[in-house]
Formats: structure tokens, sequence, C-alpha cells
DNA sequence: CAGTATGA
DNA sequence: TCATACTGG
């Protein structure tokens, strides 16, 4: 998902702790395909309920907020709207590759190679309507706020930020740096310890925090130079020139000051000219990004854990252990009564 | 992913 | 007590 832009950030470790007290924008689409991807079995099938229902975003929605809560971070969950339609060429991308896993998936499966199987079944997460609502009540059950975008959930959560509403992003994608997101965290899970694509290997994988401002400084760019590179890498919306990495593209975009002055030199490269398509639509990208389509219409407000509700849902309609759902909500319920407030969020 | 059981 | 393995739905 997004541009990797990972090679030209300056990042700091960070405790999700370093943020407590203070609201933090996630985007709820990138954390939940986070958890559909990864709460699986060990041959890749995902958490169902008694009807064959998916459960794995729920699962990883509820614990992941009850310990960034108990980081006493306020989060406020975006959600995607509409795609602009220049991103349909990566959904439908997107749409081919997990057809493709569908079909590796089994094979693995036949095969009996486990490990391909959970990584090719990983590959075919899909976020349906149905899951995106069921994890709205459940947030609304836990008694936060939850904001509808109009276009990008990242854009949304960026623009959260700039009125004062969140001091930080949370995603795995780099993409809300080019919407203007001043700090951005990623991999906020508690754990700590991710698998490696390698094999039985475990990395330490902290939480880490990436400011933009320092990103830009340490390169010597503005934001409008940032976007123009990841144009030439290639983003959700363009697919770059091939053979242009992170690399080639700041060195374009610095050397030439633009993307407009860089152009001459790369119709005149053999090797890209054929590639041009691949950002003739840059104007409009600029646009996505510098640009986006967001709204002032939301509300950000923090209210009473309902129990009940949360119960209910997980346990009544999902068949979840009531034993773990209950202790798992009362911790919400315990740091109410240490801070001696009604509300944990009550301001 | 995160919780829980296990066992050194 | 802590690292590792297994389970959850």
């Amino acid at each position: 998902m997004g541009v990797d832009l990972g090679a030209l950030c300056v990042k700091r470790e960070a405790k999700l702790s370093d943020f407590s007290g203070r609201v933090v924008a996630i985007d709820a689409f990138n954390t939940l395909y986070q958890f559909l991807s990864t709460i699986r079995q060990p041959d890749g099938t995902p958490l169902k309920d008694h009807l064959g229902r998916i459960t794995s975003h729920l699962a990883g929605l509820l614990y992941r907020t009850v310990n960034i809560i108990e980081a006493g971070v306020r989060p406020v969950y975006v959600f995607d709207g509409k795609p602009h339609p220049l991103k349909a060429g990566t959904l439908e991308g997107r749409r081919a590759a997990k057809e493709k896993a569908l079909i590796e998936w089994n094979e693995a499966l036949e095969a009996g190679d486990l490990e391909r199987a959970k990584s090719k079944a990983q590959a075919t997460s899909r976020l349906t309507g149905e899951m995106v609502g069921q994890s709205k009540e459940l947030l609304s059950a836990l008694g936060l706020p939850h904001i509808q975008a109009p276009g990008e959930g990242e854009a949304q959560a960026v623009h959260l930020v700039r009125r004062g509403d969140a001091c930080a992003c949370a995603s795995q994608d780099f993409d809300a740096m080019l919407f203007g997101a001043p700090l951005l965290l990623r991999n906020i899970a508690i754990g700590g310890k991710r698998k490696l694509p390698g094999k039985n290997a475990y990395a330490d994988v902290e939480p880490e925090v990436i400011s933009l401002e320092e990103t830009l400084l340490s390169l010597g760019i503005t934001r409008e130079q940032l976007v123009d590179a990841a144009i030439l890498i290639g983003t959700d919306f363009n697919t770059g020139i091939r053979g242009i990495g992170p690399k080639k593209a700041l060195k374009m975009i610095i050397g030439n000051g633009s993307l407009e002055s860089a152009m001459p030199a790369i119709e005149g490269d053999e090797k890209y000219r054929e590639h041009l398509n691949g950002i003739s639509d840059y104007g409009e990208i600029r646009r996505i990004f510098l640009n986006p389509d967001v709204t002032d219409d939301y509300s950000l407000e923090w209210g009473a854990v309902n129990e009940g509700r949360a119960v209910d849902m997980l346990c009544g309609e999902f068949h979840f252990s009531k034993e773990r759902i209950v202790k798992a909500v009362e911790r919400f319920s315990d740091l109410k009564k240490r801070s001696g407030q009604k509300s944990l969020f009550e301001f």
C-alpha cells in the first residue's frame, strides 16, 4: 500500500505512552487490513464465528484498542470513503493479486507447505463493507469516536492533526507524509516482535515516529518536492516510471527543482520515455496530496464504555469467549476507576 | 495481533 | 520470571 518512502525518512524510536493524554488519528482501513492479514491460524485460515463469518478484524481491533487506551492515548479511527478514480488501477491490481494468492494458498495447502500457505492466505485479505460496519459498531460500544472520510482516510487523519484535533497520525503507510502529516506513528503494536519474511527468524519491531519536518530538512526539499518524487516512484494513483526508485527520484527533483523541470531530462532518456504514461496525470496527483478531499464535518466525543453492548455483540453475535471479552472490556472500566473519572476521556 | 498456557 | 508455543473464532 502506498509509496515506500522508508529509505528517505527520519525515524525515531517511540513508545505508545509517549503520546499519553494525546489524540492520535488512526488509519482504520490500514489497521483492519493488518488484522485480517495477520490474525490467522498456521494454515492461513482467519478466525471465524459459528456461521463462518471472519472475525479477525474484531479480535484485533478490540485488543489493540484496549492497549492503546491503557497507554493513555485517545484513539480516533478514520475510515476511508470513496476512492479517487485514479486509484482504480491500483485497486484492480490488488484484486487480481488476491485472486492469484487464493489459488497459490490452495496449492500450498495441498503441498503441505504451511508457511507458504499462511503467507499466500495473508495476501488474500479482503475488507468488506460488513466488516467496516461491524468495526464501527464495536468502536461505538467502546465509547470511542470514529470519523468517515469523504475520500482517503489518511488525508482526513492528517486534516485532524492540522486542525489541532489530533497530534499525530498512525498508519503503516507513508502516504500520510505526502498528505502533510507532521508526525507519523508506525508499528503501534504491543508485541514488538514480528516474523521476518525469511523464515523462523523474529525481529524486534518497535513503534517509531517519523517527523515530516525533520525528513524534509534532512533531504533539503519541500513537501511539494517530496510529492513530486513520490509521483516518479509511483503512488496508489499512478504507476510511476519503471527504473526510478526513491534514490533517482530524489536526485531528479533536487537537481531540477520540480517534476515539470525534470520532464525534459526524463523524456530525453530512452529508458524512461516509454513509461511516461506512468506520470501523465501528475497535476491531478499533486492536487490529491496537496489539496485533498477532506471534511470539517465530524465530532470527536469520547463516551463511557457500554460493556453490555460490547459483550452482546462479540459474544452474542460472533460467539467470542465471554470470559476473554469481559476481561478485555473490564480493562476499560478499571482505567476509569483508577483515574477517578466517569469517563477516561472527559476533558 | 494479542492473550494464555507451558516449562525451564 | 521469562521466552516460546499455541489458541482464539
